[in-house]
DNA sequence: CTCCAAACGCAAAGAATTTGCGTTAGTCCC
DNA sequence: GGGACTAACGCAAATTCTTTGCGTTTGGAG
């Protein structure tokens, strides 16, 4: 049941899936993503067109899945020593990567497909990563935010100014994380 | 020069955008969103499908541009006699239109776009009218907060939490307001 | 008044999307 | 293991959308 929303894992299904998402990414990397289209994927992957539209329906569908996949975290966020630390690092990590071309982008792609299923599962992984560098500060018996306020006052902050305006530098971000860090008191 | 980026007022063009904002909102109000084409539009507006797609280029660029129209505010923030209280009242209302299905819609529109252009302005649209609670409190000789920071702190986890997990409820903008009007006294 | 540039309408050509139908691959139950 | 069943796929025709060339109109400048 938390096995994501795909098919059985060795099906059919799931191969075509990973040879769409595939050819996607490597389109995306070539060209303009203006010139992507629905057909030019299908032939990249070795599937007809009819087959794309029925299973994702719009190229925007298929684009946010793909950008899905790719926000999902691969490691855990780097261990500092302190949770001020580690908060720290990746917030100014995740700033540079999402404020980056291909970041910007494939924000914009997920929130551009009509479900919210896109969306709330990258606030998800975004979430479980703050959740892990908090269980490792109250496990050094570190005061920490609670995970709810380090989004509203580091993330939210950060990827608003990125799709509405113009990315915050380091230095800002670190104002944030010391914001968010004064709150950790009150717990 | 603070003229928008249309055309000349009288002209041909302009009429011909009005039409087309027009139908493309009738539109909208009247079908799926889902079920919207450009020709749909044309037709409703009574031009040529190529106008639309010559000026546009694309649905979304449309959709965009007249979700940034809507988005303008057409008022002042109402006058609640202290900065605080102006503050809360424009962000529940705030919060609350945006968190609509229209007014989802309407981000998501004006994000999908491909210049940066509609989402910048859509940002300077609320730091318009945060400056004026802002220079109104002034005036009274209140403390208030930069607007950068009720960007940040208020406008950012509001917006944040509609993209991409579930809109805030208005207890919580108010202790989102609350935090921000702290910040007023380092001033 | 006349000229000019920008924008529009029309229509044909090209590309993408939808859909019906036959076929195949994987699954479930003997 | 073997047979039936369902979901997904390929193919191809029909539809709809998008692009583009060319002539015409419109509003403004000199």
């Amino acid at each position: 049941m938390g096995d994501r929303e795909g098919p059985r894992p060795g099906g059919r299904s799931a191969r075509v899936q990973a040879s769409v998402h595939g050819a996607a990414r490597a389109l995306l990397a070539r060209m303009d993503r203006a010139q992507v289209t629905i057909p030019l994927i299908a032939a990249e992957a070795g599937v007809t067109p009819s087959t794309i539209y029925r299973r994702w329906g719009e190229l925007h569908e298929l684009l946010a899945d793909v950008a899905v996949e790719r926000l999902r975290p691969d490691m855990a966020p780097a261990d500092t020593g302190s949770g001020r630390g580690d908060l720290l690092a990746w917030a100014e990590q995740y700033a540079e990567e999402m404020s980056s071309d291909l970041g910007r982008r494939m924000i914009r792609d997920v929130l551009a497909a009509e479900g919210g299923a896109g969306p709330r599962r990258c606030c998800g992984y975004v979430a479980e990563q703050i959740g892990v560098i908090a269980r490792r500060a109250l496990a050094r018996g570190e005061a920490f935010p609670e995970t709810d306020a380090v989004l509203d006052r580091v993330v939210a902050p950060i990827v608003y100014r990125i799709l509405f305006d113009e990315a915050l530098g380091p230095d800002r971000v670190g104002d944030l994380v010391a914001t968010a860090m004064a709150e950790a008191r009150r717990r």
